[in-house]
DNA sequence: GTATCATATGAGCAGTTGCTCAGATGGAGG
DNA sequence: CCTCCATCTGAGCAACTGCTCATATGATAC
């Protein structure tokens, strides 16, 4: 056996054949992005509210637990990255969901929890 | 009008009925660590390359494009939350997907994707 | 016009994150 | 035994993130 052969020797054809289904670099960002969108307590709050209905930033910031200022700032980047949408209403600001797969996302997400949960017992991973 | 009534006009229901709805903090706790594995380049190429097929470090170093050890600090991150799973096979150590939502997750990210995408033209957000 | 309410924004800072580097661990083969 | 290969691990550091605070903007009511 070759030292190339030794080298290389379980699996010879699994960086090709898996580079060639890889995303390409621009999905690959915009699908981290969306999930960057979604991996913060606040933003996550915030948006859980808005699948329910649309509201205005009082009241998120009420609901997310943090000052007006800090939902402001986090809804620009929501605003920013699609994920939705304001509208004026007189003094206030709406606030609305700008895509439907958020919720979707949320349920799958819910669905990975479980699966954690219910192997929780014998792993090694507890709460920080 | 009242004082009160004035302060809290527009939607005096919208905090009560979205807080009854709200997901636990458990259950948030865990959806945003989910969304956090997610949300890194490196961690989401490691994933990606996983859905197709189970893989060693080595090659899973070459698909993210870093070094073996940055790989091993990830896959130990993925290994905590049971995102992956690890087996040892000789002298290499094979990763698996240890939940088959993750698939699921990236479609509807990459749904949210073309939803950018489609709309981007008119929108503020530009590459970073 | 001024006053007030609601939201937005910039600067600054503490906490977190993902990498590198050096060294430890553990199996396979001589 | 010793050596090589593959992986793991801890320390340290540069970059990023999410908050606060102060201030700006914008619409409504007087």
């Amino acid at each position: 056996m070759s030292v190339t052969e030794t080298l290389s020797a379980i699996d010879p054809e699994a960086v090709a054949e898996t580079q060639a289904a890889a995303p390409s670099e621009e999905l690959l960002r915009l699908v981290v992005e969306a999930f960057q969108a979604l991996a913060d307590p606040t933003r996550a709050r915030i948006l859980y509210a808005l699948v329910r209905r649309p509201m205005r930033v009082r009241d998120l910031a009420i609901l997310a637990g943090v000052s007006e200022s800090a939902v402001s700032h986090q809804l620009r980047f929501l605003r920013d990255r699609r994920l939705v949408r304001s509208e004026r209403q007189g003094n206030a600001v709406i606030y609305t969901l700008d895509d439907h797969h958020v919720a979707a996302l949320f349920r799958e997400a819910e669905h990975h929890a479980d699966h954690v949960r219910l192997g929780l017992p014998d792993h090694p991973y507890r709460i920080p």
